[in-house]
DNA sequence: GCTGCTAATTTAATCGATTATTTTCTCCCG
DNA sequence: CGGGAGAAAATAATCGATTAAATTAGCAGC
């Protein structure tokens, strides 16, 4: 039943079923709508989105290598889950890794580089100024500007790597957004970042990207926080 | 067809056949049995380690986020190719990998941690003086011996990527063996990162890792240089 | 001899059914 | 009334067969 086209009816792209499953699952579960340490049934998935059990699988595998998604053997799979621990250790490692990739990138980039940074700056905050509150147009404007900044970094594993941690970013980010978003400057921040990097300033676009990605994490954090002691099922 | 057995006759450790494909095609993989760039054609595996096609794509699609499989829609997987600029990214990115690993680790260790690194090495080091050349044995000394510089590090995914690309590394390394090997001071290079690291000197452990890492890529490069133009194909 | 077209063959992707495990439920015992 | 032992139900993992796609082979026309 695999079929020749490009893109679904119900708007995923991949030519294959597995990719199919692939972005619908993942793009679920960045937008929160699957909760994190939600068991995953495969019966469930099979009626929800109307594909086999094999390329689901297939997919929720790739997934789990991708840390979206836990694999436990003989017991299937869940959504990872996300505490107080996930999100320091990850704002952590979003920093160190963001710190080397913005370094390289500033080394490596040229004037095409650094026109596509201002370009999708521009567009990000152009989209932010005439529309209110977060929408899938508005995330895509903003994963595009992160990736911009660092897409001058030469190595693709790094890059991918970052893009992995941005994808667990996004969906806390995305379920404390139902919390709280309202006190946050996130254009100045954008603006700050964008200034020191055509500056070529490493050392001041580490710090702003550093505290950037703590502030996503403490909105993120105290979104958690409220709740009882994590519960380890749901 | 499950085994509820935790060891299969063939000594990989996997509790599903999905886990036991991953762990010896992985294997396979980094010893360089199957070559780069060699097509993985399903019906071959499903002979080749008797496991059916299900846990084999499962196994290649987990194998795929990692890098060591490259999966191309509708046209199955193949081996990931390894070429002159493959190996140039590859020490980049694992030199600026393990500049923060190491960082990190370094900062956070405690005496635990140090004991663990003078016993790795220990460890290596003994082996390799009773010893002539490479093997699993060896190999997996070697690998302990790395992970144990980087395990104070605090960020699970950080040591992940850091073992993805060490594998990756590994891999490349396999096959260049077979080609020159023995102009290299390894034990000297190792005993000069363990004072470093021991001293708790940041910039110089990771200058001496930076330095492990070009020459092992150079060795590589220069293995696989004296080919003609690398051919897209097999 | 080369190019392009169609048919045959191989291979990938997927499904439906089967088997193995885990989980849940019952019921009995202490 | 909690604590299992064992049966029943649910779920995961896997196989074998089917379908779709890519590749190869064969052939006609230039």
């Amino acid at each position: 039943m695999a079929r020749t086209s490009t893109r679904q009816e119900d708007g995923s792209v991949g030519a294959t079923l597995n990719m199919s499953a692939f972005e619908r699952l993942r793009a679920d579960i960045l937008q929160g709508v699957i909760a994190p340490g939600e068991k995953l049934r495969i019966e469930a998935l099979k009626s929800r989105y109307g594909i086999g059990a094999s390329p689901l699988r297939e997919a929720l595998n790739r997934l789990s290598a991708l840390h979206l998604v836990e694999k436990i053997d003989q017991r299937g799979f869940r959504i990872a889950l996300i505490s107080h621990e996930t999100l320091v250790e990850l704002a952590m490692t979003r920093c160190w890794v963001s710190e080397i990739a913005i370094r390289e990138s500033i080394r490596a980039g040229d004037a095409a580089w650094e026109e596509s940074v201002v370009l999708a700056h521009h567009r990000l905050k152009r989209y932010h100024e005439t529309s209110i509150g977060p929408d899938p147009e508005w995330e895509a404007l903003h994963r595009q500007f992160h990736f911009a900044l660092i897409a001058a970094c030469p190595s693709h594993w790094l890059r991918e790597f970052h893009e992995t941690l941005f994808d667990l970013a996004d969906r806390s980010r995305h379920i404390a957004v139902l919390h709280d978003r309202s006190t946050r400057d996130v254009a100045g921040e954008h603006q700050r970042i964008v200034d020191a990097v055509i500056a070529r300033d490493v050392s001041g676009a580490i710090a702003l990207l550093n505290q950037h990605f703590r502030i996503t994490a403490d909105i993120a954090i105290s979104a958690i926080e409220p709740q009882f002691p994590p519960q380890t099922v749901e």
